[in-house]
Formats: C-alpha cells, structure tokens, sequence
DNA sequence: CTAGTCATGTCAACATCACTGACGTATTGT
DNA sequence: ACAATACGTCAGTGATGTTGACATGACTAG
C-alpha cells in the first residue's frame, strides 16, 4: 500500500485504496470543523455568521477589492453578498467609496473597528493553524499546502495562486 | 522563512509568520469549496442537500450506528439530524431498526438504494481526491494528513482517530 | 417496584445563508 | 443613441442550523 509507481511522465502514481481516500475525506470533514470553530464563537454573540467573517477575510486582505471582485473570490450571488455586505457597511466595519476611474465600482475598505474584528478573528484561527503547523512539522506543512491547492476547482485555484503570490497581502 | 528551529524538547519548531499562515487558511477555505463541489452537483437535482449526505457518508461508514453516535460524529442537534433522517428513511434510503440489546436504540443502515447513492457521491469525491493525492506525491498526502489531524477539535480527533483506526470501515 | 435517566421522535418558532428572477439606476464603452 | 457593466434591492423559496418544550418507551438504580 502506499507504494509509488512509475509513472508514463516520469512522475510517481500512486496506489490508492478506497479506504486512504475515505480517510482523507473524513480528514478534511472534521478538520474543516476546527479549522472554523474559534471565529464561529466569537461571532455567535454578534449578529454575524460565518458569511460576514469571509467577506471581512478578503476585504483585509485585498483592500479596496470591488464587489464584482469579491463576488467571484466568494462565489455567491451578489443578492448574497449584498446582505452580508449592507450590515458590514450599516455597522460601520466596511467603508463602501466610489471608484475613481470607474465610477460604478464600489471600492471596499475595512474601518478600524472593522480591522479590530478582524484581528480577532484571525488571530483565533492562525493560532490554532500555527499550532497544527508547528505539531505537524515543515515538510508536513509543505505537503499539506500541495495536496489543498490540488483540491480545488481551477477557477478557484486561480483566485488562490493570485492572491498568495502576492507579497505580503496588499 | 520557513526554517526549522530547534526547540526544548527536540522537536522542530517553525518560525512561521501571519502571511504563511494566512495562506493556510485561504487554502483551506478554496481547497473545501472543492472539495464538496462534486457531491453538491450530485444532489442538487435531489430534494437533499450536504446534510444528507453526511448522514449517509457515515451511516455507509458505521452501518448499524445509533442516532445518538451519529450526533455526537456530525455534531448538530438531534432536531436537525431528526429532519435529514426522516426524509432518508421516508424515500427508502436508509433502514432504521430498533435495537436488540437496548429496545430503544435504532440501528441505521443503508438500502440497497442508499447505497447507490453513496456509491456515486464518494466516487466523485474520491476521484478528486485520488487526483490530488496523485498531483501532491505521498509525501505531501502524509503532510495533509497529519496537519488536518493537528488541526481538529480534540472530540473530533477522538471520532476521527476511531473511525481511521477500523481495518476496512465496518 | 417506583423513580429517574436515557434514546428517540416530534412540534413550534426562529435565524442564517444560500438560491432564482425581476427591476432600477448610474456609468461606461461602442 | 444604445448596449453592456457594476451595483443595489425587492420578493419568494429552500436547506440547514438553533432553542425550548413535550411525549413515549425502555432501561436502571434505589
């Protein structure tokens, strides 16, 4: 089990059983649900879900992102976003301005108190993905990041490859 | 970046930074989008939905399980289990009888039906899941492994490390 | 044997988050 | 001028989750 196999291109096929890759699902499964615990906690007190915690995720993390932007990297409809989208702005977490060059744009920003969230937020999950990476170990960690990004859709991969890539976020 | 530190008790410690971190969590997010995006398509045309097919995933996994067991695997309340279970139960999916032992417990199988069912949902997402494995190499497929595990509840790691550890699932 | 606990099912009410479809407004590009 | 684009919104619907309350039957401890 487990053996690599020559591939035709020179890469390594693997034999795989139904029951590795049962196990790799029920992996992703419980993981999943650690992986979006802490933020779930700190939102059930407020008004917001988890809806409200990606769309605040990737205006931190592109500021100034459009909706159009937005609504392709979430892949919701815009009826969707739109709703997260107007509490966000009425709570006074994410400013909406007019676009400069294009004046149909909405440009997203994250206010300070939007920020504050967010840092709470994050430093929830990162502390409990930096403890999972320190557990598992740095190649462990490569691995795990290779395997994930082969996981996703094309489109979806794209968004990732796009935004990783980018230095330090801005 | 990325540099393996040695620490106290001669495990490797990471330094690792927010952005690192940060990619981590994004990657989670697109790779899960992909992840449940085959068995999604499968049951949109249904009358079901991911619920459905959880129950079903882990009643293939433990045939014979009990509600109570099933709660505490997907972790919801029994009112919302209660709802999936009926519809299951109702269209002939799913077989629940009452206990031998202890008369009140119900033993939940899979139909002949169900089984269909199951079969064409986890041969979709197997098959991704067989093709990243394969892109990633089984020295990343390890890595995944043991940081998705890293990444669990401890209640969910209890569930996850139960169910790895049965030879072939039954 | 009685009382309490347990496993299950169910009713009602409600919130979140997603969808489709339709319509309106302002802006931009051809 | 006209079509396409970006955005916002209204209305309706569905899946999934929650809390709280209540009922039934079965087991279990005193």
């Amino acid at each position: 089990m487990n053996q690599p196999i020559q591939g035709q291109s020179g890469q390594a096929l693997l034999f795989l059983t139904d029951d590795q890759l049962r196990k790799g699902i029920e992996a992703m499964f419980f993981a999943y649900r650690g992986f979006t615990a802490d933020p779930d906690r700190i939102l059930e007190d407020m008004a917001y879900g988890r809806a409200h915690h990606r769309a605040i995720h990737f205006i931190h993390r592109s500021p100034g992102t459009t909706v159009n932007n937005l609504l392709g990297i979430l892949g919701v409809t815009k009826q969707s976003l739109n709703r997260v989208l107007r509490t966000l702005i009425a709570d006074g977490l994410v400013s909406s301005t007019v676009g400069h060059r294009d004046k149909r744009e909405r440009h997203l920003h994250l206010t300070e108190k939007g920020a504050a969230l967010e840092r709470s937020l994050s430093d929830a999950q990162r502390e409990r993905m930096r403890t999972a990476y320190r557990a598992a170990g740095p190649v462990a960690v490569a691995g795990f990041r290779q395997v994930l990004e082969a996981m996703m859709d094309d489109e979806m991969r794209h968004h990732y490859r796009a935004m990783v890539d980018k230095p330090d976020g801005r």
